[in-house]
DNA sequence: TCGTCGTATGAGCAGGCTTTCAGGTGTCCG
DNA sequence: CGGACACCTGAAAGCCTGCTCATACGACGA
């Protein structure tokens, strides 16, 4: 037990709100849906209809899906007539998605389906 | 409608299984438990124990979260006698972890409970 | 005004997640 | 060898999540 190692980095750690703040907005990344969703929407606005299309998902789920990141402040809405365009809203949110992208697309992480293949078996 | 530019986003979509590699990184990340134990492990490697200390869960919990980085290669083990010492194996988390932590930092994104308090009331 | 379209919402269900509890393995010290 | 220590693991509980189905709302066109 390295008490003074353990305190330093105590010391280092963010608040507790802080992690909890930043581990829903990881969660809000963490679904595949609204995953798509938010990459579809790096590119500038869309409405709900096209938004399920690109994301593959249906109308419903998109809805739902967009509810949440609206309460979450991560898009934003604009109405016009009965059409709801969606854009980017968090500028941090889009950052973690452009940073992760670019690590995706020149990855030499290939498909390895590292679930349940632990290490030391 | 906008087919058009729905086929172009639907283009510059990363691949199936690249969008569901992120969202489990990001799923990974979205755990408190686990973003407190790799913030910690940002600044070198760490045995069990102190881990436990220093994200303040029990050292159960610790270890089980710790499995689950393993298997995704996000940490990495090194044994020296009955101690365990963990480290961040993945440049991307890294990465990933940092641009979080220094949005978090110099941030004007009071806490502010979004969830809940939706637009348009 | 009536029907249709685009979107939003609520209930309910199936599934996954993390934690705790209890017990197990391997290592170090006397 | 026996006990203590550091860590690992399995099972069960409780919680939360995201989907689908059905329905409701406001806007547009005839």
């Amino acid at each position: 037990m390295d008490t003074e190692r353990v305190a330093q980095v105590r010391t280092a750690m963010p608040a507790g709100e802080d992690v909890a703040d930043l581990a829903e907005v990881f969660g809000l990344l963490s679904d595949p849906g609204r995953l798509r969703l938010m990459v579809a929407l790096l590119g500038g606005e869309l409405c709900v209809g096209d938004l399920a299309v690109a994301a593959g998902s249906s109308e419903s789920a998109t809805s739902h899906a967009l509810r949440i990141l609206r309460a979450h402040r991560v898009v934003s809405v604009r109405r016009s007539g009965r059409m709801a365009y969606y854009s980017l809203a968090d500028a941090h949110v889009r950052t973690l998605l452009e940073v992760a992208l670019a690590h995706v697309e020149h990855s030499v992480m290939v498909h390895q389906h590292p679930v349940g293949s632990d290490v030391r078996g």
